[in-house]
RNA sequence: UGGGGCGUAGCCAAGCCGGCAAGGCAACGGGUUUUGGUCCCGUCAUUCGGAGGUUCGAAUCCUUCCGCCCCAGCCA
């Protein structure tokens, strides 16, 4: 019955290390306080997940799999100003696609709208809780400063019996909006400003995507959450740093309301930040408006959907949310190590494929005009079980321009003029003769090969220091290759620095290769599908096409070149 | 100048009931290699935000100072 036994890791995925919650889960445990642990994963459906959802899903499923215990997913959704359905069904896809399952029950908090009401007038009943009929800025007005106390609604000794029958009334849409609101009666002194008094209620004509008109009242995610997590049985009620604070208002209400079924801990971690990235929905959502990238699935954006499209595994990001801990200190983790997760995976997975980004021609001079002969690759240097592929070969070949350099120093194991190099599971072949066009422009390479080296080495025992790989220009397919940088300049564009977004957005952050070959097998790579197109890096087979119908590959992840950085 | 939190390497992060500072990312050096990839090996904190104190002994306990984050929505 337990949904947690399909939640797996992929072999290889990292066990998670030590953290703060665990330990305390260790303790609740050994003390005896839950037989296993229930835990909830409660996104608003006002927009899609990004990666800081990710270490938060990863977070409360993977700590519910590794105990045994479960996890619901639970939409928070009572502010149907903002929420969408549309929103929660690409919700449910990215954290299935993310390889977790909530089994058989999606929770919803609009689903508890009766009891919470019934919560409330519990509240009421006990004088902890009354009917405010202040407008929204006189309630603002009378909460008080970080450093001065609040002043008491002349609302705030109504009669028990009053605030009854006016939150009655509020139900039944007596009132318009900012009319009045339900608050809770506890301390309009309190250093925690959290506790003056908070709105519990508020009037809403708006319909809700699942109650439709039924409601007009809705409550505040503060009254909410906990009471959620007590009717659902939660034992951990793991959210971010940033509701430190509430925790005090959780804890109040959940001790106040008589029929709570129980008390959930409310435990805080920090939420995660990548430097070069943005993971507001505000910021994200301008970068789409504004047609900075694509939309929510740019391959650029830090979307789950947008690294699902870049080519980014399941199972790396989840390695890379269990990898990075969990703890209190605000941090920012390097992009560096998100993409060293990408690589670790896709070396395991990845098949290899021929491609050249940047073609330049190669023509084998001793090598018969019409002969065509087909070698037999292995997909994977360390992995049989991925099979084999066909590669032909001819006389006419394309490398990559940048495998070759005219004055080449003598670091540079590729080719140059008069230097021979294999081709990787081919021939050795060496370069006779550069061809320019009258531009001085490289245009094509004359080279010989060497019929002995057949396989790709030389029975006399010579060795090459470079390895490249090619395609056969009469074989190799058309395909349109883009290559993605980060999106920002700035290394932490989420600072609160009152600056233009638009002078973080990095110009170069898409380069589109038009002229790219690929092997003629990729033809029917499925999208999403990625290769490592040797010493190229990762690529990702793209869904759309290109406008003249080529392939389309996004470059998911580089792959270390000790060349390149020595120059 | 109220309240709630957090400071361990360039970046994450264990350790925190006191007993010789884990691990990963990055970096650097070496070896293997039909991918300048992978893999393997090695180097990388005499010190835990600072200063005092307790102790035979402190990242861990105490005092104090400094720095950073969050809170004044009828958002979550």
């Amino acid at each position: 019955m337990s949904s947690d036994s399909k939640n797996t890791t992929a072999p290889g995925e990292s066990a998670a290390p030590k953290n703060f919650i665990r330990t305390i889960i260790d303790r609740d445990l050994a003390k005896g306080r839950h037989p296993s642990i229930v835990t909830r994963f409660p996104p608003e459906p006002n927009g899609f997940l990004h990666i800081g959802h990710a270490k938060s899903i990863c977070l409360n499923f993977g700590l519910a799999r590794d105990y045994d215990g479960v996890c619901h997913l639970r939409f928070d959704d009572t502010n149907p100003e903002k929420e969408e359905d549309f929103y929660a069904r690409a919700i449910q896809d990215d954290v299935r696609w993310l390889g977790f399952d909530w089994g058989e029950t999606v929770y919803h908090a609009s689903d508890y709208f009766e009891q919470l009401y019934g919560f409330a007038v519990e509240l009421i009943e006990k004088g902890l809780a009354y009917v405010d009929s202040q407008s929204p800025d006189k309630i603002r007005a009378q909460r008080g400063t970080l450093t001065e106390p609040g002043q008491n609604s002349p609302y705030r000794d109504r009669p028990a019996q009053e605030s009854l029958d006016l939150f009655a009334r509020m139900r039944a849409g007596e009132f318009e909006e900012g009319q009045c609101v339900l608050r809770a009666r506890i301390d309009m002194a309190s250093p925690q400003i959290i506790l003056r008094d908070p709105v519990l209620y508020r009037i809403r004509k708006v319909a809700h995507q699942r109650t439709g008109d039924t409601w007009c009242i809705y409550p505040m995610y503060d009254f909410t959450h906990c009471l959620s997590d007590a009717l659902e049985g939660i034992t951990h009620s793991i959210c971010t740093l940033e509701f430190q604070d509430n925790r005090a208002l959780y804890d109040w209400v959940l001790d106040n309301v008589p029929s709570a079924p129980c008390h959930p801990q409310q435990l805080e971690f920090a939420r995660l930040n990548i430097n070069y990235t943005v993971t507001s929905k505000r910021k994200l959502l301008q970068l789409v408006d504004k047609n900075f990238v694509s939309g929510w699935d740019d391959p650029r954006m830090p979307t789950i959907q947008g690294m699902r499209r870049r080519g980014f595994p399941a199972a790396a990001i989840r390695d890379f949310c269990t990898q990075i801990g969990v703890s209190k200190k605000d941090s920012c983790v390097d992009m560096g190590f998100l993409e060293s997760c990408v690589r670790d995976d896709l070396n395991d997975n990845a098949p290899r494929a021929f491609a050249v980004l940047d073609p330049l021609k190669v023509v084998i001079e001793n090598y018969p005009e019409e002969q065509v002969e087909e070698f037999e690759l292995a997909n994977h240097p360390k992995r049989p079980d991925m099979g084999t592929r066909t590669v032909s070969f001819s006389r006419e070949l394309y490398i990559e321009r940048n495998d070759f350099l005219e004055d080449a120093p003598k670091k540079f194991f590729r080719l140059a003029p008069g230097r021979e190099v294999r081709l990787r599971g081919a021939y050795f072949v060496t370069c006779t003769e550069v061809i320019k066009d009258d531009a001085g422009s490289i245009v094509e390479l004359r080279c010989t090969y060497d019929p002995q080296t057949r396989g790709g080495d030389a029975p006399d025992g010579r060795k090459v220091k470079g390895t490249l790989h090619w395609l056969s220009a009469r074989h190799a397919i058309e395909a349109e290759v883009r290559l993605y940088d980060r999106l920002f300049t700035e290394e932490n564009p989420t600072g609160d620095k009152e600056r233009d977004f638009k002078e973080f957005i990095n110009p170069n952050s898409l380069t589109i290769l038009p002229d790219a070959r690929v092997e003629a097998g990729l033809a029917e790579a499925e999208a999403e599908q990625c290769f490592q197109f040797e010493r190229q890096g990762y690529f990702s087979r793209d869904r759309e096409q290109s406008e003249t119908g080529k392939p389309v590959f996004n470059r998911t992840v580089t792959l270390r070149d000790s060349w390149a950085k020595k120059k």
